[in-house]
This record gives structure tokens, sequence and C-alpha cells, in this order.
DNA sequence: TATGATAATGAGAATGATTTGCGAAAAGTC
DNA sequence: GACTTTTCGCAAATCATTCTCATTATCATA
């Protein structure tokens, strides 16, 4: 796992600028465990520096997606959520009544994806799979 | 297959009243082999009967979507495309260079679907697995 | 440490797909 | 045909996101 410090590297190493701004942000980001959206972002970089802007969350997040430094998810309803990358590959499973994700992996569908793609004459560049459900009840044995 | 009187008879089935504009929408959708966006739609619902406007396109497409009669799709790309429902459930795979939709099938990713859900909890209401990828080259064997 | 070239920022206006409010026009009803 | 209710077209309103532009901050250099 990087450190804060490796990511703040990384971007200068880029020649990009290391904003207060920006360091708010990714902080924010390292820190959630759920998957913020611009919003939340919003909020709680206010919290360690008042001065980040909306426009400045939007710029960020755009840069560091584009950076692969954080995912951009499009989620069922209004407004995209976001994670640090860096982990590895995964999916997710979205509570309809929470709005809580959770994030799954499956090698078998990955390559069954892969084999509907080849079938069809195509190479994957990425996908997006995502379960949308509700808590089971507990099965009464 | 549903045939577009039995579409027609359907709404008037349920209190809902058929109107030129509505029957312009479905006979686009019934026609369209692509999954238009809702752009596309006014456009061709117009050149039946040109006193459709865009506001009972999508008045429309969000009625027939709440009926089941259509799905809506938000594919990545600005504006949501819109396919006639009826038929199998059928995931997506989209081309990045044409934007060409096509549909597919597999029991398998659907029953380990299924079972993830299951270890961590959870009953599928809905899912979507879209596959984005670019026409394979020839292998030369 | 001061300076300057440039990238980054904040505030607010602009965008683009989609929705909505409202008076006028059509549908189904008697 | 007259009436009641739904639907329509138009234009204004939303909402997340992006852009404009004058101002400020970063960082390599002096």
């Amino acid at each position: 796992m990087e450190t804060e410090a490796n990511l703040e590297l990384d971007l200068r190493a880029e020649g990009v600028r290391v904003t207060r701004q920006r360091l708010a942000i990714l902080h924010v980001l390292r820190e959630a465990d759920d998957h913020p959206r611009a919003e939340d972002i919003l909020a709680r970089a206010k919290e360690q520096d008042p001065s980040v802007s909306q426009a400045t969350v939007y710029r960020t997040l755009a840069m560091l997606e584009k950076a692969g430094t954080v995912l951009r998810n499009e989620f069922d309803g209004a407004g995209a959520r976001y994670e640090l990358a860096g982990g590895a590959h995964h999916d997710h499973l979205i509570d309809l009544d929470t709005g809580e994700v959770m994030e799954f992996h499956s090698q078998k569908i990955e390559r069954l994806q892969a084999e509907i793609a080849a079938e069809l004459g195509y190479d994957i560049e990425w996908h997006r799979l995502e379960l949308y459900g509700r808590r089971k009840p507990p099965s009464q044995t």
C-alpha cells in the first residue's frame, strides 16, 4: 500500500504541483472506507482546509483518475462515487437500502467475460459489473 | 414477441391513453435495432409525427420503463440508451470505437453473481454487466 | 529568501441531459 | 356534442459536473 507521502511524491514526480487542497482531497480519499461522492469529499476536505472549493474537488478527482490514482464509479442514483485505486481490481455490490458499497472479485466471472467478448470478436478494454441487492433475511435452519 | 397492436392494448388496459405521440415513440422503439438515445428517438418519432416533443419523449419513456415495456441503459458517455424489453434478460458489450451495442447472456455468470451475493448475505434485485471493448484484430493462423 | 514563469484556485456562470409547471389540446365518457 | 381527465408542447427549472477568468500559490532559480 502506498503511503500518503508516496502519493505526494508520485504527483510531484509527474510535474504536478502539490497544493494544500490536493493534499486535503487525497487525505480524505485515504481515510474513506466508504465510496464518497464529490459532495462528500468536498465536505470532508473542507474540515481540513476550508478553502477547498467544489471546482477543485472535481478538477483534482479528474486529474487523479487520469493518473490512475482514483477510480470513479457511476452507480445508479445521482452522482459518481470515488475510491482510491491501488488495490486489486474488484467489482461492486450496492445495498439498495443503505447505499453501502461492498467489493468483490471473481476470477471465474472475469474469465467468462473474456470468453464471451472473444466469441463476439472483441477484446475487453474495461468492464462494469454491479450487483444491486438487499440484505437477505436470516435463514431459519 | 408482442405485436405493436398488443402493446397498444396493454397500455389501454392499464388505463393509459393511447395517443399519436405514444404510438410514434412505440413504433420507433419497435423498429430500432440499435439502442437509441432519447435524442434519436425524438428525431425518428418526429418523422412520423412532427408534433412529438422532447418532453413527451422523456415522459413516455419514463412511463414505459415503469410499466416494464422499455429498458433504460446508462452506458458510459452522455445520455441513456433505450430498448424495448420483452425479450430475455441480457447484458451488453459496447464497441468503444463505434458505440455499437451487442447483447449477450451467460447463465454461468448469472449463477456466479447470485453465489457471490449470497455469500455477502444479499439477494440481488438487479445487476448491470457491461463490457467495453474493441474489435479484435483477425488472428493470423 | 526573493523572484518570476506557470500551474492551480475560487466564485460563479455555463452546460447538457432530463424534469417539471402550466395553460392549451386531445381522449375517453355520457 | 359537452364534460372530465389525461396528455401535450413550450419554456423554465434541476442537478451534477465543467468551464471561464481574474487572482493566488507553487517551485525552480537567482
